[in-house]
RNA sequence: GUCCCCGUAGCUCAGAGGACAGAGCAACCGCCUUCUAAGCGGUCGGUCGCAGGUUCGAAUCCUGCCGGGGACGCCA
């Protein structure tokens, strides 16, 4: 139970009071608003603030002043609030009891890693698939995006008290594989790379280390066709092996590996669409299958099998939504680029011919990255072989910055990426403050045993009542709000910003407040809120995936 | 032509109907014999793309323009 929800239960509990009484006339089959409770920018306007009675104002055809006077006339103050007040137009502005904030120290101690865990209302078991680029090169800077919305979806996700599944799914079945192989032999052979060839580095590289067994299978080969097929599923294992280590590297891990073949081999393309066709949604037409995708308010339908009897790649989606659903989740995520929107709508139509939510299949579109290197936009065509990998920018900028950068930004605002400011910059990179306000704590907490001192929150209720160890305590109590906010919205920015007020309030806190001091008791106390926050910016930094070092 | 996202300080971006529109970077002025100066305090900086509309109240919702990006395949 947070502060929080305790003052909006606390709101409710008197507007519903208020009404009962018949001090409030609101008709009885209106739909009420929801509380909305907030800290307000301006300090004078108290330490929360909310705007229910000028919400309830259209409802109960009132002044919101007169609401708000009637609420707070019903109102019973849970223990922490010391004094409400209404303010024109019509807010509610709460002051907390320092007493009562101080002494909330002790919980978030004693909760230590798991603070900010909060029990979930409605837990889920969600599947997070993301990243899923082709294995047809190395992962490139416009990867990167999606990488970490997804990585950092899935820890806040996971933090909120929900089941997450992460999973990559990678395309072993397409015509670019084949591509990929026709490239690696056509340079074997000596001959041009193919119009719709890769011709990047890494595909000399590998064209020199075809191993002996894999060579000799493709020139055993019926065709050239069958020829680029041994090749491209070799060289896709070898991208794909190489993506895996380079996310690791980053950080970014997955539970699952699924492959577009296993779809397919495992029989649920013909399951997915057979379904289909028994609730009437396919039909045959010029040679091909078709999904009655204008059904649901699509504007045309869709192709599932071509006329040469191929499957398309919706096919495979179709399938794979189908399996997804089969090992027992109830949400799926996907993080694509938004140049997927066109996708969108028709995989959502699938999932309801298949008779299942569509509200549960859903798609974060995160906006294009441009990369900017001296002014000029930067190419990323992997089949041209300019771009930049991904290994690379780590390499020169290193990960933490490159974190934050994609993990501060709402994922639906298309952003610029200046490869060198990136790196001229990254000292004064935001995710620097954050990590000096941890290794400072912690440095402080290294030093407490020769002062003779430990940390003590039990007498933090007495001692704590300076402004900024107040703001710090305050800051540390939203942390499980933040949390959960950040995933109910599956919008997870707001995390990185909160780390950074969070270090700025303990930056004023150590301004203000000497920690070790002759004071024992107050030395004690004060160690205790360093420890405290620590703790919080190390787990908030957690989420992020970004390190807390201790000293920098 | 249809659809989706975006347009906020010099730059990069937050603001999901509420109180004077915020932060970082950049620029300028101060602060280290004291627990980490990768820090702290201050200054400068905005017709929230434009025009209407809804509302007690609009950067936020609606409509139309303008500008930027993306999508509209029997590609993946």
């Amino acid at each position: 139970m947070s502060l929080r929800s305790d003052l909006v239960n606390a709101i409710a509990r008197a507007r519903d009071r208020a009404r009962a009484a018949g001090a409030l006339k609101i008709p009885p089959d209106a739909e009420l608003p929801e509380i909305g409770l907030e800290r307000p920018a301006n300090p004078t306007h108290g330490d929360w603030a909310s705007n229910a009675a000028m919400q309830l104002a259209p409802l109960a055809r009132v002044a919101p002043m007169r609401i708000a006077e009637a609420i707070l006339e019903h109102f019973t103050a849970p223990p922490v609030v010391a004094d409400v007040s209404v303010a024109a137009p019509g807010f509610l502005n709460f002051r907390l009891d320092p007493s009562a904030v101080a002494a909330q120290l002790g919980a978030i101690l004693a909760a230590g890693t798991d603070y900010g865990h909060e029990a979930q209302p409605d837990p889920r078991r969600i599947n997070v698939e993301f990243v899923s680029a082709n294995p047809t090169g190395p992962l490139h800077v416009g990867n990167a995006r999606g990488a970490f919305v997804g990585d950092v979806l899935s820890r806040v996700l996971r933090a909120a008290g929900h089941t997450v599944t992460r999973e990559y799914y990678f395309n072993d079945f397409g015509g670019q594989v084949r591509a990929l192989g026709a490239s690696v032999r056509a340079i074997r052979a000596g001959s041009p790379i193919p119009e719709d060839g890769y011709h990047g580095d890494y595909v000399r590289d590998m064209a020199a280390s075809v191993p002996a067994e894999v060579a000799t299978a493709a020139e055993g080969a019926a065709d050239d066709e069958e020829a680029d097929w041994i090749l491209g599923r070799w060289a896709s294992e070898v991208q794909r092996a190489g993506i895996e280590a380079s996310l690791a590297a980053l950080g970014v891990e997955f539970d699952v590996w699924k492959t577009e073949s296993s779809i397919h081999d495992e029989g649920w393309v013909e399951r997915g669409v057979e379904k289909l066709r028994e609730a009437g949604y396919v039909y045959e037409a010029e040679g091909a299958t078709w999904f009655r995708s204008t059904a649901f308010g699509d504007d045309r339908d869709r192709v599932i099998h071509r006329s040469n009897g191929q499957p398309t790649y919706f096919a495979a989606d179709i399938g794979y939504v189908l399996e997804k659903f089969s090992r027992g989740f109830e949400e799926l995520i996907y993080v694509w680029g938004e140049n997927h929107h066109g996708a969108v709508a028709r995989l959502k139509h699938a999932a309801s011919a298949l008779g299942f939510d569509p509200e549960a299949v859903r798609i974060l579109l995160y906006s294009w990255v441009r990369f900017v290197r001296d002014g000029e936009a930067v190419s990323m065509s992997k089949r041209s072989g300019e771009f930049v990998e991904l290994d690379e920018l780590i390499a020169e900028v290193g990960v933490d910055p490159v974190r934050w950068f994609f993990s501060s930004r709402a994922f639906t605002s298309g952003i610029d990426f200046d490869l060198e400011l990136a790196k001229r910059q990254s000292n004064e990179n935001p995710v620097y403050y954050v990590q000096y306000a941890h290794a400072r704590a912690s440095s402080i907490l290294r030093s407490a045993p020769d002062s003779g001192v430990g940390p003590e929150a039990s007498a933090a209720r007495d001692l704590l009542h300076h402004p900024s160890e107040q703001e710090l305590i305050r800051q540390l109590l939203d942390f499980p709000d933040t949390v959960a906010r950040a995933a109910d919205r599956r919008e997870t920015h707001d995390v990185p910003r909160y780390c950074y007020e969070l270090a700025t309030a303990f930056s004023a806190f150590y301004r203000d407040c000497k920690v070790l001091s002759e004071d024992a008791a107050l030395s004690a106390a004060r160690l205790a809120l360093t420890d405290a926050s620590r703790s919080v910016l190390a787990n908030g930094l957690a989420l992020l995936g970004i390190s807390a070092p201790n000293s920098m």
